[in-house]
DNA sequence: CATATGTCCTGAGAGC
DNA sequence: TGCTCTCAGGACATAT
């Protein structure tokens, strides 16, 4: 599930790797089928053992790792992974550990479903793989007019568009559904439909709905993949993400109804959230 | 180019 | 209980 609030608060769980040394890379075995890593692990293995790592940041939904020989680590947690220092939900699912030296003693990639991605990248490709024209603007520094300007003129549905990392980065379909909710905007309004008033208030909804939700160190859903820390749920609170038949707490009136957009679950309110922005012409 | 759709993988939950 | 079926947070390749 990991969007932007808890790959955030992943990176800051492990910020102390920064500066230390990694002494090897390894994949536990495991019945399951291994993930993807590239380059395949003996030269990932030769690139990053006996390399410092000088930065721990963040580009979407995926964290970065730079070390000092200019090679980046880029972890992406995609559906189901984690990362961590210590404590994985379980052994099984371990798929890569680092052995460091310094502040901290490892540093693993863990991943029920698999579909997560370990990349290891020299500073070009990581300038063509998640550069400006890859991945928009964090969704947390983006501007107002920028947002904007990068999504007005589309025809989709702002809920679909919102998801999309060219436009901004970092949202995911949790948190899309819950910032137009708390923008009175409904989830199928066509982008060029939106008026400016709207996109004020989804921009500062947006920024609202992020930063609460790193205060509250993400969210974890009903599968409990998810958590800050062992024994230690995420605390966001939903309210419409899988509420649909309860009452809407910002109207009081309205029930929330999930449809499907994209073949992702939407969540909204339909008294709140109204104009569809497909009226008579 | 913009937009839509299928697929990767495992595990949980529903239904029988 | 145990089987089979459907679906889930993301991103990318491919098709239209």
């Amino acid at each position: 599930m990991p969007e932007l609030p808890e790959v955030e608060t992943m990176r800051r769980g492990i910020a102390r790797v920064a500066g230390c040394a990694i002494r090897d890379f390894r994949r536990p075995r495991s019945r399951l089928q291994s993930i993807t890593i590239t380059p395949p692990p003996s030269e990932f293995r030769r690139r990053v053992v006996g390399r410092r790592i000088v930065g721990v940041g963040r580009i979407g939904k995926r964290i970065v790792l730079e070390l000092n020989s200019g090679d980046r680590i880029v972890l992406a947690p995609r559906m189901a992974g984690l990362v961590l220092l210590a404590d994985p939900p379980d052994r099984g699912h371990l798929r890569v550990v680092f052995e460091l030296s310094g502040l901290a003693k490892q540093l693993l990639f863990w991943d029920r479903r698999g579909l997560g991605v370990v990349r290891l990248v020299s500073a070009a490709e990581f300038e063509g793989r998640y550069g400006p024209k890859k991945i928009g603007p964090d969704a947390l520094e983006i501007s107002a007019a920028e947002l904007r300007s990068r999504l007005a003129a589309s025809r989709r549905a702002i809920k679909v568009a919102l998801l999309d990392q060219r436009a901004v980065a970092g949202i995911g379909n949790i948190y899309a559904s819950e910032m137009l909710h708390r923008s009175g905007i409904h989830p199928a309004k066509p982008c060029n439909r939106l008026s400016p008033p709207e996109w004020r208030r989804l921009h500062a909804q947006m920024g609202k709905v992020l930063r609460e939700a790193i205060r509250r160190q993400g969210s974890t859903l009903r599968d409990n993949t998810y958590r800050p820390a062992r024994d230690e749920p995420g605390e966001y609170e939903f309210r419409v993400y899988q509420r649909d038949g309860q009452r809407c707490g910002r109207c009081g009136r309205g029930e929330i109804v999930r449809i499907v957009q994209a073949q992702r679950s939407t969540f909204f309110c339909p008294a709140c959230q109204r104009d569809v922005g497909r009226g008579a012409c």
